[in-house]
DNA sequence: TCATCACGTTAACGCTCGCTAACATCCGGG
DNA sequence: CCCGGATGTTAGCGAGCGTTAACGTGATGA
């Protein structure tokens, strides 16, 4: 009665190829042909798995977006106070950004190729995780601004999903070095929000 | 004799637009005919001026890629030390992500869209500017190693790039403050360079 | 005056691509 | 044994898109 075990993993199988194509190559510079080629099968065969190519990124964005925010809202809950939260948030998203490089590609690039209410509903994620974030930072960092919070954690981001960016070439720390100085970069950059009044000018103290 | 005056005009309008229309959309999600329409002329209007939709990709990115290299390799040449020369490189990079925001999109979206010759050759002007950023800032952190300094450039290109994912809404700094804050956190994730052996476990080894 | 050139126009071609239709195959249960 | 559902296949349609062809038009200069 419940196929899912089966069709699921069908299913995640050809998520996952999609999610590699499209971070590869841009949602309209992959054809269902190759995704299907990817999974073994070929072209129209998807169809009886999504409703269409549309469908498919929808799925995959809102899965990330959603993943995101519940394992932040997770970590956020389990730590001991604000730094440690934070320290788990960096954690996370450092693993998400390492492990899932082509889903996180692919949520910050190609977010407006959704039907309007998928979008809405990722941004709606997107805004609750960012959200859960600043809430964190302000209690780590209670000197900043809210809208430099805000600005700074956009900016965090930036630093933590520049993996993709990076080619896979052997010249490049390995995933726990890796992930370790992100860390560091994060928090680095983050305590630079100490020095900074609720103004976003720069407090003079030397 | 030299027509670079009005023809160029023309030229440029129609670079920034499609630029402006390749950012919002991606590559694939514009057609000529809307690049014609951003610029008052119909569709194939456009062939007068440039080879094909590919060559207003390629004039955009090896464009922004030289102009970065040549004015980071100029701030470097006029900076009085290491330091001064890191702020300049920041404060440079922070004036093309917020006043560029299309071209820096287009930047690290669309580049695998290129003929093989020109995607080599942005490739090599990224690189360039990438060591360019990395001897300056090996020269200010010493006791980084080589291959975490890059990965940790890379890491701040992702921060200062992060404005173009910043939605134009009304609770966000103003430029001025923005510039600000981004050099803070920029500087703040490269101070993280120093000291990272007191975590102990990964102090470079390369 | 009129040839020339820069700069546009519209029509149409050819190709790609998402998607549907129609048909095949395997497989478990009455 | 055979029905039916799950899961593929190939053929083909229809739309969109990049590009070319053929043509118009106004400014320029000998």
């Amino acid at each position: 009665m419940n196929p899912t075990k089966t069709a699921d993993s069908r299913r995640e199988q050809i998520l996952r190829e999609a999610a590699r194509l499209f971070a590869e190559r841009g949602f309209h510079g992959v054809g269902v042909d190759e995704i299907g080629a990817a999974v073994g099968i070929s072209g129209p065969g998807l169809y009886r798995h999504f409703a269409g190519k549309d469908a498919m990124l929808a799925e995959l964005l809102v899965g990330i977006s959603g993943r995101l925010l519940t394992a932040g809202k997770m970590r956020v809950a389990e730590a001991a106070g604000p730094a440690e939260a934070l320290d788990a948030l960096i954690r996370g998203h450092i693993d998400f950004a390492i492990d899932d490089r082509p889903l996180i590609t692919l949520h910050d690039r190609e977010l407006d190729r959704l039907r309007d209410s998928d979008r809405k509903l990722v941004r709606q994620l997107q805004r609750q995780y960012v959200e859960e974030w600043v809430a964190v930072v302000r209690q780590v960092h209670p000197a900043a601004g809210e809208s430099e919070v805000r600005a700074a954690v956009h900016a965090v981001f930036g630093l933590l999903n520049s993996t993709p960016h990076i080619g896979e070439r052997g010249g490049l720390p390995g995933r726990t070095v890796m992930a370790a100085l992100l860390h560091r970069l994060a928090l680095g950059a983050l305590d630079a929000l100490d020095g900074l009044d609720s103004t976003g000018n720069w407090r003079v103290t030397y």
